[in-house]
DNA sequence: TTTT
DNA sequence: TTTT
């Protein structure tokens, strides 16, 4: 009935972007948001939470967010599941992002990946296939082609 | 650096209270939270998020929110992970709540489990075993005794 | 660059609908919302906190919502200022809510004002007039002409 | 009853530390907070929402966050009012933050003034005076001395 | 000016 | 499998 979250923290890897076979764009990335309090023995430990991006979010977060980045994310916990190869059902939760900030611009930090665009706003090469970060158009990819495990994305998972 | 999750849904079941070796109390629930959209086929679905509460709010939540009830809670995401029988990792995401609301009280809603106590602020038995609704004294029980599941608490899951 | 708030309180009134010139829906309504702490002497204190609600959501919170009725907020914190009659300037703090959930039917609660619809999902009298409680017709109501103080609400405060 | 607000934005000044009667650390600054639209004529906007902060978080306010900051604040709305010199009831809507993540380090932006601290872990002169940066000691100060308007903080505003 |  |  009310479902919100806010999380502050950094991206473990670099953002994938993938398409539904219907054309969706969805971007996926976790984002590692330590504790506020230290386990004992000292250690500062960390939560690795998985965030999931659709349609326009996903294509700007797949440009701009990289590995490392301190990122904002505001969005709804999802709890899906599936049967997985033995029979048993698997439950995975994430948080459907609809609202994503970059605390840090591309120039603070230039460590992790090369940047595939050179500034947040910045030109990129133009045309129709922006956004499209694998380098494949938009109809003869095949998102999923590199995947060992079952497919569980679908347009099912569509939130609107 | 920044986790936080708000909830408004209603309990799937009743609350299952605990208590960790060292005699901290504990309180597990699932929350169904309605999506905001409808899915494909127009049937409103829900998400089932599973709350975990610790000490003092974990025995009122054992003593006063039942199947059912319309709940708000506040907390942040934690993703703990095992090792399954098969040597599997397995990943387990939870809300831990540090502020729970009970959107209901007792007489609002009756179906359900009967209310193991009269009123939210009524009597009780008195006495040191408040809040221990599991009829074994703090001592002797063994609260995992009738869990066939790995046993997935323990104390170094503390928050505090 | 980000702006949420979560309430859960109850109306101090019923909410107030009125329409800006261009005929945009706007309610005001004041959320009580207890403090989580209470105030030397042992009172529990609230804050009243003013709402407000534009287009869709407007029309549904002045139809549904009533004074006394437990009510959960989602929105953003605007601060507008204007100059008043001496010409100082007034700074207003408002919450903008997105998302508002009615946590009482109709039925549970029927003390305060009589309920100007039967249910939530009820009937209305039907027509072109739903929303508009005023009895005005949406083109030559006057929304402020019973207001002493300055007119404080403008097409230039919509907020998309 | 639940009154819960995540906000993103910059300081405008610095932070403002001052002491109550009895010795309580209090630092307030005003977060800069940009609205998710433009306004007609496409220019951004910003609200400027007035930050209060209690205790140990105070002294850490007042000795990191600098103007321009890039700050996250965790808190809850509070609605105070006083009657002014006129007689007349004033209305003051402040967030009370329990958490604030400093965003940007010290390293990052040194624009606007000069920190009065090295860094956010650094030396300080050490002592009891860590965090009173008003030059005063905390036993013969008075933190209200250079106010032109009415005192406005008491032990009263006290939040826990 | 305030709600339960 | 994890980030600074």
């Amino acid at each position: 009935m009310l479902n919100r979250v806010i999380l502050i923290g950094r991206l473990t890897r670099d953002p994938e972007l993938r398409y539904t076979p219907s054309g969706v764009a969805v971007t996926q990335f976790t984002l590692a948001v330590d504790r506020p309090f230290t386990a004992q023995g000292g250690e500062r430990e960390a939560d690795f939470i998985p965030i999931v991006t659709w349609r326009q979010l996903a294509e700007t977060c797949a440009n701009y967010l990289r590995k490392g980045r301190l990122t904002a994310v505001e969005g709804r916990i999802q709890v899906r599941n599936y049967e997985n190869n033995e029979g048993k059902r698997v439950y995975v939760t994430e948080v459907i992002a609809d609202n994503v900030r970059f605390l840090e611009s591309n120039r603070d930090n230039n460590g992790g990946a090369a940047p595939r665009e050179e500034s947040p706003f910045g030109g990129g090469s133009g045309g129709g296939n922006r956004g499209n970060s694998s380098g494949y158009s938009r109809n003869n990819q095949d998102p999923f082609s590199d995947e060992g495990k079952p497919i569980d994305i679908s347009d099912d998972d569509l939130p609107f």
